[in-house]
DNA sequence: ATAATAGTGTCTCTAAGACAGTATGCT
DNA sequence: AGCATACTGTCTTAGAGACACTATTAT
């Protein structure tokens, strides 16, 4: 959001708010996100990141951010909720050189390794897809959020092989062009065993 | 510690306490964790691991904790702070049955499972051990946190092919029983590429 | 002598890395 | 026709799993 009050007026900052009387810190953080951003909580995936408690990390005195990672499908274009003069989504990858209000850029930096983490070792991706995809769809997923190419060969082997990724619906995505792709669905697996390794990440021409 | 006050009095509990003006976090659960226990802050890890906030976990009202898990060498024996009758160390392993107070069985759980995920892809196990140790301390400190025994020629395999894992110093144990070990030291790695495997975990006789 | 720990070497097997061509839809 | 996406298969290589014996110390 871009921020309409003092302090750090005019920069952007990521959506949040204070904790309520009787709410989980779970709660505040998806009541928060749909207000300001108009994302739903259903089919929304929410997991706590960190804290950050510097005592001067905000001028007005002592607050404490506990933040969180949301991944969710087909966002909806933002609207401007009252503490903020516009609302908009980010494309976080190539740079990440934006300049956020308070200590933001280091939450978002943490959240963004958590995200690229999680892709590595549990089935998270699919959070980033609809109800149901393509392999191709889940390949752009890691592709934009680890910021690298994967040969298309390895990773269908590689998620057709691990038990629970994937359910195959009987179906083939019609419409856009190229072959149709089979669509799948979330299996019921968490883990990825063994795991999406990223560590040699080489190009595609 | 056993709580000396209400509520659970009588009942086991985690070191704590609450955040003073000027305070982060970290320098609370570490202050906290010294006072209660002994345990010096230097030669230290300390990770936050998670914020528990349900409103009801307090019955004196709204807290909200944030949990630490701290790992050090050659643990002081502990003494009773003002809040507590008495403070041990306690095995945690083998069954995880105690019944602490508020909702620490879970934060302790928690923990557990990042000390767990942290061995496999990090060497924090190191943290475990004094400046000096054996290849042999090492495997105990795996073998103790996930419960399992592990092949001692496949562990060394696998310690002494990661790059940056351990250094050795010319010297060795003397002392015990057996043949004396050669001594390392924590090297410059801190991450463990490619992971060490929990996934298999096979019984040694 | 016996027990306890340290150290060495090989075979197998799983899975990742690299790599090219065919199939099927759209415009 | 040309383009875009989907799908199939092989060779190589890194590294984990299983496994037995010798070496060196204290008691």
């Amino acid at each position: 959001m871009e921020r309409a009050t003092e302090p750090f007026r005019g920069s952007k900052a990521l959506p949040g708010g204070f904790v309520e009387d009787g709410e989980r810190l779970e709660e505040t953080a998806a009541r928060e996100l749909e207000e300001e951003t108009g994302v739903s909580s259903s089919r929304l995936y929410l997991e706590q990141v960190g804290v950050y408690s510097s005592p001067d990390r905000d001028p007005r005195g002592r607050v404490i951010t506990v933040s969180y990672l949301a991944i969710a499908p087909n966002l909806p274009t933002p609207e401007a909720g009252e503490e903020a003069t516009s609302a908009d989504w980010y494309e976080v990858n190539p740079g990440l050189s934006t300049e956020l209000a308070f200590d933001h850029d280091l939450i978002l930096q943490d959240a963004l390794e958590r995200a690229r983490s999680r892709l590595e070792h549990t089935t998270i991706a699919t959070a980033f897809c609809g109800e149901v995809f393509t392999i191709g769809d889940l390949q752009r997923v890691y592709e934009i959020v680890w910021g690298v190419s994967m040969d298309s060969r390895n990773f269908r082997r590689k998620v057709t092989s691990v038990d629970g990724f994937l359910e195959g619906t009987g179906e083939k995505r019609n419409g856009g062009p190229g072959r149709p792709g089979a669509l799948y669905r979330k299996g019921p697996a968490q883990v990825l065993h063994p795991a999406m390794l990223r560590s040699r990440m080489q190009l595609e021409s």
